[in-house]
DNA sequence: TTTGGTAGTCACTAATTAGTGACATACTTT
DNA sequence: AAAGTATGTCACTAATTAGTGACTACCAAA
């Protein structure tokens, strides 16, 4: 029978109430009193399980899975049909499709990122470090099969850096040049754009 | 003679204590409590003067000219070259040009424009609706001639915010997906990305 | 059943926050 | 010069912050 006295558990209730600050408010509310009543648990909890709010912040990073999954998005690729063209430019527009999707739905993705802007530390440092490293995947895939990776990084860099871009707006603005960002039909307007791009740069490398 | 009271040169003084701390440490730490000390001038006549911290922040968004100039960017055009199409290439690029230097060299507009995304008050959102209203600047150009507002939009909405997040980001990363964003070679790389992202559009209307 | 360690509670300190009321001093007007 | 007003100073409150020391209660092992 399990103890009525959990650390393990208690311990997850603050991991647990730091993602529902961040969620419901972002990371600026966040500190020992705040947690440690979200999780309706003794902040003194927080300094003897985690070391302070820095340990119960890096517990917390380090459980969810902040940077966007490329892996994930990569398991669909069939690679004997790489050297289609075709098909990689379906590829490349479906990567995007996820990175543009992922960005709009996952809200403490948002609020991660924005953190990251306003504030650098071990953690944050890490977090960002961990992402670059992980989230140049398109730009390996398509500068392996095609070569010209110097080229194409500064394209993927300036589309993945919009969508992001636009997502943490969408947060409290409806529009950005004129696009209505909080609008499923202004989010399509914009894959359109996205897809626009790819089909331009495939045409150009055919010639 | 000036008096040795001067109301006018306190409010300045507190005025500028907002642009150092800002510059200095971004809006995190702004309060009644650190701006006064910074302007070495009372807390209270920030009440007195300005009605409050907000009052204060507003007095200083407002004396900046904080949304980029685009009425600026738009000197140099030559009305009557605008219907050559490849003017209005060079234009367009020019404008992008601009409002990527404005970003990376504007360090108090970065801070600005990270403020509006972490937290959304009523001076914020001004702000932003500001900028959203003179912003478009680029669009109504190319639409207005090109008549073709709806696909260009997305277009100019994506590259201008990826421009924006690569600024911010490069406040305190060195890379984004594999360029590098702290040095003046990775931000050529990223205007040759912009200026082939146009060039490929041009070319697409002119078949 | 006693004993030792741990989970969790509570009450406190010291520092910092936003905001206010009372006061003094300088400048201006009469 | 006298009086009044506006500028600036100071001391205070109440709330909130991070962090600590002392305590109780439970659980497990001896």
């Amino acid at each position: 029978m399990a103890p009525q006295r959990d650390k393990e558990q208690t311990m997850q209730r603050l991991i647990d109430a730091v993602g529902t600050i961040i969620g419901r408010e972002g990371f600026r509310n966040i500190g020992v009193n705040t947690v440690a009543k979200e999780a309706d648990v003794d902040k003194v909890l927080i300094y003897r399980y985690f070391g302070g709010l820095d340990g119960l912040l890096k517990a917390y990073a380090y459980q969810k899975d902040f940077w966007l999954n490329i892996d994930k998005l990569f398991g669909d690729i069939e690679p004997e049909r790489l050297n289609d063209m075709c098909y990689l430019k379906e590829i490349t527009k479906q990567i995007l499709h996820g990175q543009l999707t992922e960005m709009r739905a996952n809200k403490e993705l948002q609020e991660i990122l924005i953190w990251e802007l306003v504030e650098r530390n071990n953690l944050t440092a890490q977090l960002a470090a961990d992402r670059e490293e992980k989230g140049t995947g398109l730009t390996r895939l398509l500068s392996g099969k095609l070569g010209i990776a110097q080229e194409v990084e500064p394209l993927i860099a300036i589309v993945i850096a919009g969508v992001t871009y636009l997502a943490l707006r969408s947060r409290s603005d409806s529009h950005f040049n004129g696009v209505n960002i909080s609008s499923a039909d202004g989010w399509g307007r914009i894959e359109e754009g996205l897809n626009k791009i790819v089909d331009l740069y495939f045409e150009s490398l055919a010639k």
